[in-house]
DNA sequence: ATAATTCTTCAAGTACACTTGAGGGCAAGA
DNA sequence: TCTTGCCCTCAAGTGTACTTGAAGAATTAT
């Protein structure tokens, strides 16, 4: 049987996080810590398995409301399971994908877009097509288009 | 022998962009139109294309200090032809290709270290060398590590 | 037991990337 | 010409994600 018990500081020890962030993080509904009798903060130690996928998940962008909504299914705090995790990591994964593959056309796009000189607005039509209009509901974006006069 | 001169309003339009946007990336040095007699400004065609890639670039979650800066090489706005896009372009395409193949380990990353659930500090060590030690200087990062015991 | 360290809350401050609003000037169509 | 619409600046406000500081309570080390 195994201590469940970390105080803020180790968790900020071994996540890296500033003890300030997680209290943050909590304020925010993204980890929720136990209190012991006199109403300190203590963490289960998979709570810094939680942690470290909201750095992750921050890294790459997603704000912290997306963040929260992607560890919803989590059991809260105690006890969520390999299979649990699992589950979790399936999902985050097909997001990774697409925004890879989405980076990935970009690149593509930069090359034959802004590279040539041709800049067509019907290529760059797609860029604006899928990845800003779902993005702000509506209103054009017409995106690297500029016919070269130079 | 084409028009040079575009309203902020024009340029929105065609962008997408809030004029307000717009003003503030001038504010920050991003794009430089230059004014007409009454102090409107008034934007080149070329700094369509230089405000798409602001647009581009600001999606891939980069700042606008590090977009001023890939932008810098580029003519003031007068005059940048294909090949200072091109070189541009190339510039641009490693810094994506970089984020890409990071992206690519961290989700390779995510299969292995969250989703079998072993977990080892080893494995995410390598996560935490190459994305954050360069990134924050120093300060250990110990990052998905939880040994499961539930 | 005492002292140092770590913890607590709460309010305010910071940085980035803008948006909004006030007050006023300029431009184009009827 | 007039009037509608777009443009100007500047100050202040917004949202996100925190950090900093003050005042004090709990924990840990000696």
């Amino acid at each position: 049987m195994k201590r469940h018990d970390l105080t803020i500081g180790d968790v900020a020890e071994r996540t890296g996080l500033a003890t300030s962030a997680i209290r943050h993080y909590e304020s925010e509904g993204l980890v929720h810590p136990y209190r012991n009798d006199a109403g300190q903060r203590r963490f289960a130690r998979t709570d810094i398995r939680r942690l470290s996928f909201i750095l992750i998940a921050q890294q790459l962008g997603f704000p912290l409301s997306d963040i929260r909504d992607q560890l919803a299914p989590l059991p809260q705090s105690r006890g969520p399971n390999k299979s649990d995790w699992a589950r979790m990591s399936r999902r985050f994964g097909r997001v990774l994908d697409e925004r890879i593959a989405q980076m990935q056309r970009l690149r593509d796009r930069l090359d034959g877009c802004i590279g040539c000189g041709c800049l067509s607005l019907e290529t760059c039509a797609l860029y604006n097509a899928e990845d800003r209009a779902a993005k702000r509901g509506a209103g054009p974006r017409f995106v690297i288009d500029d016919t070269v006069d130079d």
